[in-house]
This record gives structure tokens, sequence and C-alpha cells, in this order.
DNA sequence: CCACCTTTTTGACATATGTCAAGAGGGATG
DNA sequence: CATCCCTCTTGACATATGTCAAAAAGGTGG
């Protein structure tokens, strides 16, 4: 990857033609790749779908270290890329931090990658 | 990544349970990660994007390395990956070598990510 | 203030990744 | 066969990534 890695703020959910709508352009692709590089991972998945099959809102970091079987900390650096992303959003509350998975986020990501858009 | 690398066959289109139909076991969740990782990066999204644009079956690899503006053993690289996660396959045709996306693929991951499978 | 719990940050490390240049392979055409 | 094209493979290199342990930060309760 000897390219300048880029900066860009992917934390709103993707807006942007789908793939399949025209070639997309270089910074329409790297939107896209970005926030598909935060799902990117198993255990980010796995993070994912604990969250969006847990309909409370009670879902906090170390809950769901040792559900994943990692680190907290490693969690903790997970849920980041994930809030990053815009996939996830956590408040802290007492001692604890709840985190949501941003349903939203995820559908956006699903439009733009529609193969039959324009069928 | 200090963990071993699994080796997965990821060629055919993804098939199980969307994420949020229940809590992702590790293996499932990997199956999706692999596939998502094809896809996670700014040139291999605009590789698809052609390649989902272009109705006619004649882009060929140079043609795709001149259009991301890449050398075109990085693209070929890249097209490796695709398809090694079954989204593009390529046929060689005389002197030159052809690629389709598999829609079929994509659609397939699409489902997997559906966010109000269950809500 | 002190002890304690949860979370995040930092540092270190091994592995993975994207890129290109150079070489090797596969086919067409003279 | 010789030559030229297109493609893929290999090697090298810089950067990014996932993981943990240790330390710091944020909060609660005595």
């Amino acid at each position: 990857m000897p390219k300048a890695l880029p900066v860009v703020d992917v934390s709103a959910p993707i807006c942007c033609a789908p793939v399949s709508a025209a070639p997309m352009n270089e910074q329409a692709a790297l939107e896209v790749a970005l926030r598909l590089k935060a799902l990117a991972d198993p255990t980010r998945i796995q993070l994912m779908s604990i969250l969006l099959t847990t309909r409370e809102d009670d879902v906090c970091t170390c809950d769901l270290a040792s559900a994943v079987g990692l680190a907290e900390s490693t969690v903790s650096h997970h849920l980041g890329q994930l809030r990053k992303a815009g996939m996830v959003q956590s408040t802290r509350r007492g001692m604890n931090v709840h985190h949501r998975a941003c349903s939203d986020a995820l559908q956006a990501l699903r439009l733009v990658l529609d193969p039959h858009c324009c069928t």
C-alpha cells in the first residue's frame, strides 16, 4: 500500500449512486471501500450480529468481549472502527458503555452494492 | 493478526442466515468477512463497478488497467482476489482475458447483510 | 481521598495487503 | 521458428491491521 493513506470521514451512511449505475470514480469507490473495510473482519461481523440481534440497549463492551472471546482492549478497538464507519453508536451509562448497531448505515451500504440497479 | 490465517474456499456465493437473524458463530462470520474483504478496496470496487456497468462481455485486463490507472500486474492481482471470492469470472479469448462480474455472489452477500431480517 | 470496576489508549509484535518492476507463460501472426 | 502482445507470477517493499499486555482515563461507592 505504498499510496498515501487518505483521511476521509465515513461516519455518515454512504450516499452515492449504486455500483451498477455507472462506473464509479475514485472518490466514490473509496467511500464505499472504507465502509466495507469496517465490516470486513470476522470479529466485527460477529459484533454487528450480536448488536443487531439484541433488542435491548444494554450490551456493554465487556459483554461483547466475553461473547467473542477476545481481550476487552481488542473489542474496544473493533468497536472504534465500527463507530468511525457509522455502523455503531455508543453511549456511556454509568460505569459501562452501551453499544447499538446503526441499521441505517448498513442498509445504505446494501443499496450501493445493488448489482441490478440499472440492468 | 497474530492468529493463524484460516484457509477457506469462498468462491461460491455466501449462503447463511442474515447477520440479524441470530448471533453469528465464528465460522459464519469468517465466511462473510472474507467475501467483504474481497470488496473492501477502492480499486476492486471500481473494477466491479466497471464490470457491472458493462453489458458487453469484452472487458479485458488491459482495458481495466488503463481505466483505473494502475499497473496491469496490480489489476491482475485484484482480479484474482475478486475471482477467488466468486465475484468475477474470467475467460480467455484469444490473446485477451475477458472478465465478468457475478452479480449473484454480490446479491447473496447483500442478503446476508440485511439488518431487518427479523426485526 | 482511596479502592475498585469498566473502558480506552499506547506500545509492541507478527501478519496481511497493495503496489510496482521484472521475469515467465500463453497465443497470435508473420 | 521468431516475434510480439497480453496476462500472470514472483520478489521486494512500505504500509496497514489485529492482537494482547500494560498503563491511563472515566466513574462509582465507601
